[in-house]
Parts: structure tokens; sequence; C-alpha cells
RNA sequence: GGGGAGUUUCCCGAGCGGUCAAAGGGGUCAGACUGUAAAUCUGAUGGCACUGCCUUCGAAGGUUCGAAUCCUUCACUCCCCA
């Protein structure tokens, strides 16, 4: 049943049985696992995909690992990255492992008792002796299988080439995480992006020189934008996960924006919808794209999902806010959480007093302007907004009467640059 | 070492004694249109106490009523011949 799901949404890309695997799952409850880097303390949208299908494999009755890669997240997976990894330090990781979990407790269900399991390869790999390791793992892998394998190739045929041993040695530490969990956990699934199919099948052959066990694969296509571009990142950095990170009102804002190309594959990828949902929302982006109804649908799901109801009622308030709904009577609170993200400028609160504050000086002061002959244009040019309310004249005089809030001033410059003046 | 060309406002690039804060293009900023898209169109684009004033055309001096434009020196860049 989940094989189905995960296919008509194009997330199999290839599988290690093709004929077995859908009649295997549907079986008896299985354990899958995936993994995740613990390069910060939080996930990003990129993690999403990975995630959502464990949650997938969970709600269909199996039972999902994540499994941080503590230890291989010291040593970097080779496989499409450009250059080798910084070592990371122990506390760092500690950290990163710790913030990560906390995410993924709203998407998966840890509690039952078949319930989620969230695993760190640092606590098994840790123990290891390299001879150990040498000895017990390592005499099972042919040099030549492993000069085989995309990952590496690929790597030594750039010009720039070359990677260190350590680097090298990264599919046998996840083949063995397999191996591991296999043991332990009794996992026979592992789930990966299609660059991970190399990893994936080295612990699967490492399972049956050690143990002559039959474990499975499946790895999913790389979710890309149709420009080439890397899904889940803007010009000012990473989408997060983590609230501190990206704003709601920023998450929701990225998926609103996806294109029109890319968006079907976001909502079969990344959301829950029912097949017929998502095709109807396929036919309304082609008939009707200027609705965007897709993207709108997008953005409240995964917004709905990661910052739950309260985070998507902030981010659509702050939404229509900077769309340009007139800002009047709101609280300090209010605009400082949705105005999260904007610059802002702290004056005494006496500069409003007697005639007041011009509004030229008041976006020389916020920073919308950087002088007084640039906030003129502007003015005069029908672009500045206080509180989303056009200024009709350049000598327009600023007074507390004018505050959206307690202390605080909306500025705007066009249609959607804003800066916030605060009167102390 | 000899000969030549150049250095202009954020960038490219015109200007070669007054009408030059300096054409044109790019960029940027606003406006219109629009799907919070793309494209397009319009306006603006040194500063300020803004119908006026002040500071800019590699640097410093000089000629002139008046210089980005002429002269001198200096600095840097490029090209050609050795």
């Amino acid at each position: 049943m989940p094989f189905a799901d995960l296919s008509w949404r194009g997330l199999i890309h290839q599988t290690t049985d093709d004929a077995g695997l859908p009649g295997w799952l549907a079986e008896k409850p299985r354990v899958v696992y995936a993994g995740f880097d613990p390069t910060a303390d939080s996930l990003h949208a990129g993690s999403l995909l990975p995630l959502m299908t464990l949650r997938r494999f969970q709600r269909a009755g199996h039972q999902p690992i994540a499994l941080v890669g503590g230890a291989t997240g010291m040593i970097g997976d080779p496989s499409g990255k450009s250059e080798e990894r910084n070592l990371q330090d122990l506390d760092a990781l500690r950290a990163n492992v710790a913030g990560i979990e906390a995410q993924m407790r709203s998407l998966l269900d840890f509690g039952s008792p078949r319930g989620a399991l969230l695993v760190d390869n640092f606590h098994w790999m840790s123990q290891f002796s390299y001879l150990e390791f040498l000895r017990d793992i390592g005499k099972n892998f042919p040099i030549n299988v492993m000069l085989a394998k995309e990952s590496v190739r690929s790597r030594l045929e750039r010009p720039d080439g070359g990677m260190s041993y350590t680097e090298f040695s990264y599919m046998l530490l996840q083949a063995y995480d397999f191996v591991y969990l296999n043991r332990n956990f009794g996992c026979e699934l592992q789930f990966g992006g299609s660059d991970q199919w190399g990893n994936i099948t080295a612990g699967i052959d490492l399972a049956r020189r050690m143990h002559g066990v039959q474990l499975y694969g499946i790895t999913c296509p790389l979710l890309t934008k149709s420009d080439g571009g890397k899904m889940g990142k803007t010009e000012r950095g990473t989408v997060w996960l983590s609230a501190a990170r990206t704003s709601p009102y920023q998450f929701y804002q990225y998926w609103i924006n996806v294109e029109d190309a890319d968006v079907g594959k976001c909502l079969r990828f990344l959301t829950e919808l029912p097949r017929e949902e998502i095709e109807h929302l396929d036919r309304s982006t082609a008939e009707n794209p200027g609705q965007r109804e897709s993207q709108r649908r997008l953005a409240e799901e995964l917004t709905r999902l990661i910052h739950g109801d309260a985070g998507l009622t902030a981010a659509r308030r702050a939404t229509e806010i900077f769309f340009g709904a007139e800002i009047d009577r709101l609280s300090d609170s209010q605009l400082t959480e949705i105005f999260a993200d904007v610059p802002s400028r702290e004056l005494p609160r006496s500069r409003l007093d007697a005639d007041g504050l011009s509004a030229i000086e008041a976006f020389v002061e916020c920073g919308l302007s950087k002088n007084r002959s640039e906030a003129r244009r502007t003015i005069e040019q029908g672009g500045g907004y206080i509180n989303n309310r056009r200024l009709d004249s350049i000598d327009r005089k600023l007074t507390a009467a004018d505050l959206a809030s307690e202390t605080v001033l909306v500025l705007r410059s066009g249609k959607k640059k804003y800066a916030l003046l605060r009167f102390v």
C-alpha cells in the first residue's frame, strides 16, 4: 500500500527488487530507515522529502527509523559533494542532533509501541577500534567494487579530482549502519535520494556477506527545480524548518513562490494530499495559473505541518500585511512578530512631539532611503508609505497619532521594502 | 629606450572654452500593468536649506570674465616600434 502511494507520487527512482517489494511491504509491518545529516541544529527544506517519506511509511503501519549521522557527519558523504567536509567537533554534533530530534517529533510518532526511532550512528561507530573495523567490516569490501561506485568514480574523474581515504571509507560506514540497524532493530529497508544508491547497495551487500540476510533499498528522484537550481534555497540562503532560522512567514512565502513547473512535484513529494486533489490542483495550475491554487495549497500544508496552526495563521497574517493591508491598531508584539525579518531602528519619542518628524527624515532614519534627496524622490513618485497608506505629500509630518501600535511606525518604500521605527 | 592612445558621474561610454550636474546605454529606485511570475511601458537617478545654492569630469598648479574641455608637471592604464 505505501508502495503504490510512493509510486504514483513519483517517489520511486530505483529499487533493489521492483517485482518483489510491493508484496513484501504489504505482507507485514517492516522497519525502514533513512539518514539525515547533522550539519546544523535544524533540518532544512531538503530534509522534508526523506522525512515525509518516513512519515508515509509510518502511516502505512511500518516502523520508521531516522538515523542522524553523528559519525558519518564527521566524514562527509562524497556523493555529489563539491568538496570534503570540515570535520565537526563532538559538542557541535551533539547540539545539532538534539535540535534535529526536536523537529522530527512533530512529523513522526515516537511515542507508540512500535513508534519511530531516532538513532545516532555515533553511538555504535565510536565503539569500534580501527583494527576491529578493518577486520570485521573492511574485509568484506572488494576494492574494485568500491572503485566502480558512481560516487567514487565521478570524484576521481574530475579534473580537480581526488578524495581522501577518509571520504573513500564513507560507504563502509553507511553500509555498516544498515547492517547494525538490521541486527538491532530488525530494519530491512533503506530509503534515500538517488545519489544514495551506491551506499545503500553497499549495505545490502555487506549484510549478505556478514549475515546472509536479504535487505532492500528504495531511492527517490532528487527534488530539483526546473531551472536546475536547488529546491529549498533562496538568494538569502537555506530554507530551514526552525522558526528561529526561517520565520513561518518566510517559510510560507518560499512555497507560495514555487514555479508552476515545480509545484506539482512538490505537492506529490512533500504533502499528504490525496491523488484526486493533487490532480485537480494540476488542472487548476494548467488552466488558471494566475490563481496559483497549487502554490497556496502547498504553502498551507507545509507551513501547518512544520509550524502548526498558529504558525500558519501568523504567516498568513504577515502575508496580508506585507502585501499592503492597512496597518492599524495593532500591538507592538504583533508587529514585531510580523516584521521579524525587517530592519528597525530606535528613535527618542520626543521626535514625534510638536510639529512631528518629517516623512522625509523618517525615511532616511529608518534606512529605506540613503539620503534626503532619495527620500524626496521616492515620496514624490508615490512610492512612500506609512503603515501601508501612501504618502500624498512630501511635507507630511508624523506625530504620535501616526503610530501603528504603542511605539512602532511602519515605513514602506515601493511594493514591499519595509522598515520599522520604534519610538521609545 | 622611441612613438602613440587614454583616465568623465554606480558601470560602459559621449562631450573637446560658455546654453554641462554633463548625451546614450546598463544598473538601480519608484510608478503602471501583472499571477507576490516573466516580459513590457513611464518617470527618476551628485548633495542640500530643492524655482535657488554647493561639490563633481585621474592629481596638483596655471591661462581665461568663464575650463570636463587650453597649458604645465605628476600618477596610473593601454597600444605600436626596438
